[in-house]
This record gives C-alpha cells, sequence and structure tokens, in this order.
DNA sequence: TAACAAATGTGACATTTGTTACATTTATTA
DNA sequence: TAATAAATGTAACAAATGTCACATTTGTTA
C-alpha cells in the first residue's frame, strides 16, 4: 500500500514550512472506528491527513450519523483549524474511516505560521473555503432533493472520492449516513437496479456511468 | 432610526483599523429587495454591514430561495471574505432584506489587512467561524428535524435576531424560506396556535414563550 | 362603500418516506 | 456440511409532506 510523505501530499507547502512541520508537528496513527474529535469536545491541535480517510459528520440526538464530508491526504480539518485558533469546541465528529496517518500540529503554531508562512495562509483559507462548499452542497442536497437524488448524489460523490466505480458498504451503511431506514436505501437501489443505474451485489454497489 | 457608525458597530477593531476603513472603503447603500451576490458571480470586495439586514440564502433550481442565515449589523458575510482573497465564485445569493448601509472593502485590502490588523485576523476567522455554525445547524435541522420542529425553530431564531416576539410576514414568505408549501406552513402554524405556542393575525405572528 | 387583491383556512387526495414484520439469500464458522 | 449471522428483498401499512381546489377573511383602492 503507497504510503505518503508529507512532501508528496501537500505540495503547496513552501520548504520552509514543511521544514517547520518536521520540526513541530507529531505524527500520530490511528485504526479505523477511532473517533478524533467529538461534539463539544475542546481542540488542541490541528490535523493534516497524510494517509487513510477521515468522516466528518454531525451526530443527530438520536445517534445518528449524518455525513457531511470525507477528508482525503493532502487535505485538514477546518473545524479543527477555526477552533484550534480559537480555541473552543467542535460543534461535529470525527472518525477515522480507514486507518489514518495524522500530523498534529499544536494550536499555537497554527496561528503563528498564518503570519509566518504564506503558503500555510493559503492552505487555511483554501481548506475553509472547501470545506464550506462541501457543506453548502450538503445542504442542497437535504433542502431541495428528495432520498432518490441524494442516494445517486452519495454514490456519484464517492466515485469521484475514490476513483472505482465499486462501493463496498452495506445498505445499512448508506441508511446511516444519509439518516434514513436500510429499506429506504435498498428500495431505491432497488429501483435503481431496475433503471440500469447501478448493479447490486452483497455489501457491493457498482456505479454505472456512460 | 438608529443609525451605527463603524465605530459603535464593530468595537473589536483596533484604531488604526479602524482609520484604514475610513480610507479605504465605500459606504454604499442599498435597499430592500436588491441583490448583492447572486450564484456564481465573481466577488471583488468584501462587505461589512453597519444597518439593515441581509438574508443570504441558497438558491433552489426551482428558483426557491432557502434560507441560510442573516446578517445583522456589526457582521460580515464569509463567503465573500473567502471569495475575495481568492477571488473566486460564490455559491450562495445575498439579498437585501431590510434597506442596508455596506461598507466595501477591495479584495487586496482584505488580504493585506489579515497580515497588518490582529483585530482584522480575529474578526475574519470570528467570522468564519460563526458563519460555518450557522449553516451546521441548518443542517440540524433539515437533516433530523420535521417541519414542525423546523418552524419553531424559525420562529425562535426570529425572535432572538430581532428581539421581538412578533414577526411581520406572510405564510407564504416563510414557506419559502423552508423550502416548503403555504398550506403546509399555514397548517402547522394552526396546531401550533391550537397548543398555545403562537397567535395568529394577518401577516403577523406571535410568538409565545414563558 | 364596492370591488379587488392578498392572505389565510381547510378538506381531499397523491406521493414520499418511515416502520413493522418476515422471507430469502449469502457468507462465516463451528 | 450444518448452523449461525449478516445482508438483502418485499409487502403492508403509518405518518409526514406536497398538491389541488376552493371558501373565507382581511386590507387596500377605485
Amino acid at each position: 500500500m503507497k504510503v505518503n510523505t508529507i512532501e508528496n501530499t501537500f505540495l503547496e507547502f513552501s520548504q520552509e514550512l514543511l521544514k517547520d512541520i518536521a520540526k513541530h508537528a507529531t505524527l500520530r496513527n490511528f485504526s479505523a472506528g477511532e473517533i478524533l474529535m467529538r461534539t463539544g469536545q475542546n481542540i488542541r491541535s490541528t490535523v493534516l491527513l497524510l494517509n487513510g480517510k477521515i468522516k466528518v459528520y454531525r451526530e443527530g440526538y438520536d445517534g445518528g450519523e449524518f455525513l457531511m464530508y470525507y477528508l482525503q491526504p493532502g487535505q485538514a480539518c477546518a473545524i479543527s483549524m477555526i477552533c484550534a485558533i480559537r480555541s473552543e469546541s467542535s460543534q461535529i465528529m470525527a472518525k477515522v474511516d480507514e486507518d489514518a496517518d495524522l500530523l498534529m500540529i499544536p494550536l499555537e503554531l497554527m496561528d503563528k505560521w498564518m503570519l509566518q508562512h504564506r503558503s500555510w495562509y493559503e492552505f487555511v483559507l483554501g481548506t475553509y473555503r472547501s470545506r464550506f462548499d462541501d457543506i453548502l452542497e450538503v445542504v442542497d442536497n437535504i433542502a431541495f432533493r428528495g432520498m432518490d437524488e441524494r442516494l445517486e448524489f452519495y454514490l456519484k460523490r464517492n466515485y469521484k472520492a475514490t476513483g472505482s466505480k465499486l462501493i463496498n458498504t452495506s445498505h445499512q451503511e448508506i441508511a446511516n449516513e444519509l439518516n434514513t431506514s436500510r429499506e429506504v436505501i435498498s428500495r431505491l437501489l432497488k429501483k435503481m437496479e431496475q433503471l440500469g443505474k447501478v448493479k447490486l451485489n452483497r455489501n457491493q454497489i457498482e456505479y454505472i456511468t456512460y
């Protein structure tokens, strides 16, 4: 399995910034399922993702996990940045979806680097922007679309993110992330299959595009 | 009617920053109904709100105006900031809800001031944080709650924002902002009235709290 | 005031989504 | 391989929301 380094993952970082990161950041490894951030928890460091996948979601009062977005290598958690700077608590949850290597950056540096490193400044603002867009898209989906379209969007997004048309999850898991029930997802997937939009197998959905 | 000044509205700004604003920003007046920002439009300046109220919303493909949040005096549009810095296009709409005085700040300064003025830097990050929270709350509402709860939240939010328990809007307008139909809102309001949660008059809803 | 427009009330019904209850299929493990 | 667990299929029904049609009320203006 490919393992990323800071250099080949955060291409936009300047040499000086990379040195600073090497000097001050801590590299930590987390296993799938571990929770990195919990609603209401105070945040003490910013997180850069080198390897693996992080799921960022909002927890409903019934324990539902409403998916906001996934973080991929080369990305950072915008919330952790904002919260870090102001040392406030998060309003979201972040869970390791695939074993992950994280660079943990103490919050004091986060703030300092904004002034010192142009490329860090750009990166932070770019991150805000991207996550903001992600969430706006989520709002769009749940505000304006029915479950059928949201499901299609979910599959499409997964395809874009992973590059693979095969999605290995159960209907139950998709239902959790869209905050609906398993039966609804099964029902809609069946319809999509009849329309030739997907092929269904146990724990696997093949998304079909032309 | 009270008219705000920069000094008494943006209390956290330093003297130097206030001077810089006075020197470089343009004060412009907009009338209710004018559209400040359009989906896809490029943004050339950051906007600080002195007086009035700005409605920030997402436009659905059917022309629906899904309310994200309102901007009040002393606030700024986070999107315009992020977009300004990177000179990108917005994904949202902003419309003047009540006649507004706006300070327009050219995007070059926006960026420059981040390094020069600590209070500007804090303000910008604080703005990101607040808007992010606003949107997260919106997601919560539409992801986890039914229309009845969302309506109550809408009324409560309005109460908090304006300080008045009287809301002067038609059912139709509320329906637009929650992306549903007028009948649904009328129906739910009627139920709330029977439960003693509101009093209904033409173009006016009195929100009752204890 | 009469006429009109805007806002609200309301019943009937369609559609979507959620729920319940099982049956069936597929993988895993004893 | 038999037993078990996990995943999926599906029907029937409940509940929420959306839609249509039209009546009624309230405010505005000729």
